[in-house]
DNA sequence: GTGCAACCTCAAGCTAAGTTGAGGTCAAGC
DNA sequence: GCTTGACCTCAACTTAGCTTGAGGTTGCAC
């Protein structure tokens, strides 16, 4: 049973995923295929399963410094296992739960603006420290820190 | 009891937003100060509450185009009333529930794929298109359109 | 009347996450 | 052995949301 690998164009099809981000993913550390002789990539076919995290961790708002940070705890020599998987989708799901509260409290706050109308930075909850939203992800600079 | 203006370095010590930030808003039309004689923007105090709305809205994960259409909704003519504000406010709140929503939905599938440990394409609820987070806000292009 | 901070404009730069294009190579079928 | 499509690299462009810098003006205090 040998190892199986796919080109790059394969594992675009199989994802979704342009080759051009495929390969813009390899740069930033997230992929690492081998090469033919020939010079062109081979993934394995396990790649899918990353390509996948990296789709899911996107839509949670990771970025992708962030994703390449949890594909790093998979085990380099082996091939990664259910459980390793698992292990890295309960910490999103940690993620996603932190992010639901954080809204749950922002939206509370809000009821309290809309039933005083203030808006006001002196005086309303929104703007104070304790709730800087998480909701950042990908994309420019920090706006309320 | 006159208008009470304000220079743009008030406005941004008020609202913690950086002077350049707050001309690159005018750019993009969601203010529009005025000037005096000399060319120097005057703010009405209204717009610190403008400006409020508008980091209020970006953490809710609102671009800066939407937030405009936002604000164009308040009356031109006239300073912006309680009830003007109230209003665009409820409106923020239909959207954070949006968001909570998505954000439960996937959490739910994401319980099920740490279930049966796939984060496969073919067979992840995640990947289906009904659950296109809304996450996308701010930043760069879709990910799963 | 001069000095200084706060203001002005306009152009260029930055980051994230990619895409697009030019110009060239590889591999497989006929 | 040649054509075709899939692949390669590298550089430049894109959008959002700003910041930084150069070079010049305003306005207030002394």
């Amino acid at each position: 049973m040998q190892p199986q690998f796919i080109g790059i164009g394969e594992l675009a099809r199989r994802t979704g995923v342009a080759v051009s981000a495929l390969r813009f993913y390899e740069d930033k550390g997230l992929l690492n295929p081998l090469r033919t002789g020939g010079n062109q990539r081979k993934y394995l076919r396990g790649d899918i399963r990353r390509v996948s995290f990296i789709l899911i961790a996107q839509k949670l708002g990771l970025g992708l410094a962030e994703i390449e940070a949890h594909l790093a705890e998979l085990p380099l020599g082996r091939n990664p296992t259910l459980s390793d998987w698992q292990k890295i989708s309960r910490a999103m799901r940690g993620a996603i739960d932190e992010k639901i509260n954080l809204l749950t409290r922002t939206r509370n706050q809000l009821d309290q603006c809309i039933g005083c109308g203030c808006l006001s930075l002196a005086k309303c909850q929104l703007y104070n420290k304790d709730d800087k939203l998480g909701l950042k992800g990908p994309g420019p600079r920090a706006v309320l820190d």
